[in-house]
DNA sequence: ATGACTTGTAATACAAGA
């Protein structure tokens, strides 16, 4: 394999979003697509439409309702069992062994809830569990040994110039100093490279995701920096681009993320 | 001033997103 491209998504609800993957496939021909929040039980997942657009291999890992991951494949890959993450199976983590022993993992980590606090809500407090025990199993699992790429919505704006007002924003779920310490100590953990930030690099602002509440989020451009595309330090040197596919926001009934390709040779 | 919207499930509202 001379090129692999991999694409991070978190579609909001994969049903709701097939014409915009035939369109977001058709113009950027992604290897790989990781989603995130396909919010369907795995026996109604859209295996045929994928097919369809040229994806033979699946990982799905999803559940009524709520949250929900899935990798869909033209390249052949082997995947291991899935793993509980904080003790609860909600299907918020995939992971596949891809040709030329890239390994993918593909998160949805927990949002978190309205309340920054882990004392008064569980859900703030589950967030910041289970960026822990990703760092735990970074470092037990000793990734930065191998050819390891971590994609998906984490749900951190880590930096300062990974939201459009950090000062206004400093102490809000998802950009709080606790959560951008829990990444950092991922990042640690596993020697892992910011990559989009490799390419962009602060203080540049660089934005994945723009909220459906704000009035003409996109437009004005009140974004948040929640997906990423993390690289053991293995895999790094085959990381040649990473695109931020903003363009799917301006379509329409977009969902609130935008795709992020990673370009692998 | 995240309040505004979107989604799924269910049922004319609620939970969750972040």
């Amino acid at each position: 394999m001379a090129k692999m491209r991999i694409a991070t998504w978190n579609v909001n609800s994969i049903r709701q979003r097939l014409d915009h993957l035939s369109r977001f496939v058709a113009e950027h021909q992604p290897d790989v697509l990781a989603m995130q929040e396909t919010k369907v039980a795995d026996e109604l997942f859209p295996v045929e439409h994928l097919k369809g657009l040229g994806y033979r291999f699946f990982v799905i890992h999803g559940q009524k309702s709520y949250n929900g991951v899935a990798i869909a494949s033209r390249l052949p890959f082997t995947a291991p069992e899935p793993r509980v993450w904080c003790g609860k199976d909600d299907r918020r983590h995939a992971s596949m062994l891809l040709p030329g022993y890239v390994e993918l993992h593909n998160f949805y980590v927990p949002s978190g809830g309205p309340d920054p606090d882990p004392e008064a809500n569980p859900r703030f407090a589950h967030k910041l569990q289970f960026l822990e025990e990703m760092a735990a199993w970074a470092a037990a699992d000793q990734i930065h040994k191998r050819k390891v790429l971590i994609v998906g919505d984490l749900n951190v704006a880590p930096l300062e110039w990974d939201v459009w007002d950090h000062k206004r924003l400093v102490r809000s779920v998802g950009h709080t100093p606790g959560e951008s310490r829990a990444m950092e100590k991922l990042w640690a953990a596993g020697k892992l490279v910011d990559a989009p930030r490799h390419f962009t690099p602060a203080p540049e602002q660089l934005y994945s995701w723009w909220g459906y509440r704000f009035p003409q989020s996109f437009e004005k451009n009140y974004g948040w920096r929640l997906d990423h595309a993390l690289a053991s330090p293995k895999l790094m040197p085959q990381v040649k681009a990473i695109t931020t596919v903003k363009d799917t926001r301006t379509w329409e009934k977009p969902s609130d993320h935008v795709p992020i390709l990673v370009d692998i040779a």
